[in-house]
DNA sequence: TCTGGGGTCCTAGGACCC
DNA sequence: TCTGGGGTCCTAGGACCC
């Protein structure tokens, strides 16, 4: 395994506060080991064993279990072309909840383990470790990351892989390095070494775009970007972006692990199974939209002032509009009278058949205030508090008796007259 | 074999205000 | 009466991540 770490560093002369302590806690293909333990004796037990998407309709890869990826198989590939590759895979289906909750499970348990906890997704934690040696009893880093992947496994039954750091993008970096299962500590001042062993499509926030841009100039690898001047990087990318890479290749990263991350938005999309042509039937698809995102609003105590709709086109081309109301709401009908308005707006502009459907809502502020005032507020676009009652017996009905229960549009149909006002 | 669903962040232009 | 400059908000689109 790694060296050790920890130590006062030859490398950094200029420091007087002491390095960072990152790790990165990322499961490894967390999807697959969920589906294997959710049905250990189905497809869990499939060596061959793929996630997300069905076998015949419009599905990509999430994850792949590691026999399927010597085939050339990836995330976010097709799964027909997945099975092309790899015809003996079975597919399992993506449990949302059972990931949902497992994920919770692992961050319950790093919380313990940890002062400062970010869950960066589902799959992925950052550990901000500096000031513990004391507690930990000097234990060295790569000690620390070894024993907290024991404890997870113990305890959650997820097995992760651990990369460390001074920085987090170093910590992350190194993490796929540790993969899989395993740990892998880059010690404090060997970052800009270890940036050198990486492509710059490699380095996390180097897209598809900006590596062809780069390579464009002859650029690959992080050795190849060293040489190559701050003001050039300006230049070719702007004074933001150039700024940013020229720290990256460095090694360099100033974000801090910040356990309390608030959420900027709330979506939900479908990609249909066969193109939509009919208006009727996306106006029926943004209800059940609608009333996802009311849902999950809702759930976390949220309003939000933009509503977004989403529209990929048969042809791929994706289309927004948005609008933002004075005033922060929560309520289906609100969201959905608004939707319907943007929905009728893009489909005005261009009338096509339709892949996806997608609504967002953002500008969030935590909701449940006292009640507002309706006297000062009759707006057309404004909620009433019999909204947003509407709107939470519905939620109640449905998580007792399911979904399916009740016509959104029954509800919705009723108080319609007085949206369009 | 066509390309999921949940997010975040950035840019650029126009409106509007001082 | 010939036109500045900065700040903020809104909208649309795009890159990127897991």
């Amino acid at each position: 395994m790694s060296k050790e770490s920890g130590e006062i560093t030859p490398g950094r002369r200029e420091t007087l506060v002491p390095a960072k302590r990152i790790l990165l806690v990322d499961c490894d293909m967390f999807y697959v080991q969920v589906a294997r333990l959710e049905d250990p004796d189905g497809v869990g037990k499939e060596e061959y064993l793929l996630v997300g998407g069905s076998p015949t309709g419009r599905g990509v890869v999430t994850s792949a279990s590691y026999s399927v990826r010597a085939f050339g198989v990836r995330s976010g590939m097709p799964t027909a072309q997945a099975l092309q590759l790899c015809p003996q895979a079975k597919v399992a289906p993506v449990s949302r909840r059972a990931c949902a909750a497992r994920s919770r499970n692992v961050r319950d348990t790093l919380v313990d383990l940890s002062p400062v906890v970010q869950a960066a997704s589902i799959d992925e934690f950052y550990l901000d470790l500096s000031g513990t040696e004391r507690l930990f009893h000097q234990e060295s880093q790569p000690e620390t990351a070894k024993r907290i992947r024991e404890e997870v496994l113990k305890r959650t039954e997820i097995s992760v892989s651990v990369g460390g750091g001074t920085r987090k993008l170093i910590a992350k970096l190194a993490a796929g390095r540790a993969k899989p299962a395993g740990v892998h500590v880059v010690p404090p001042g060997a970052e800009a070494g270890f940036m050198r062993t990486f492509s710059l499509r490699e380095i996390p926030g180097v897209g598809p775009a900006l590596a062809e841009t780069l390579e464009a100039r002859g650029l690959v690898t992080v050795d190849d970007i060293l040489p190559v001047e701050r003001i050039w990087l300006d230049e070719w990318l702007g004074p933001s972006r150039g700024r940013w890479l020229w720290e990256r290749v460095r090694g360099l990263d100033s974000s801090r692990v910040n356990s309390e991350d608030e959420r900027k938005s709330v979506s939900s999309e479908r990609t249909f199974n066969t193109d939509l042509t009919d208006d009727r039937a996306l106006e029926l698809k943004l209800l059940g939209l609608v009333g996802s995102v009311g849902g999950t609003l809702r759930r976390k105590g949220l309003r939000g002032r933009t509503i977004t709709v989403k529209i990929r086109d048969g042809d791929f081309k994706t289309r927004q509009a948005s609008h933002t109301l004075p005033d922060p709401v929560e309520s289906d009908r609100t969201i959905h009278s608004v939707a319907r308005n943007l929905l009728m707006e893009l489909r005005k502009r261009r009338r096509t058949s339709v892949r996806l459907l997608g609504v967002g809502i953002s500008s969030l502020v935590e909701g449940e205030g006292p009640p507002q005032l309706e006297l000062f507020h009759t707006g057309s676009s404004s909620e009433s508090e019999r909204d947003r009652v509407v709107s939470r017996v519905m939620d109640d009905i449905r998580s007792r008796f399911g979904h399916e229960v009740i016509l959104p549009g029954s509800m919705l149909g009723g108080a319609q007259g007085k949206a369009d006002e």
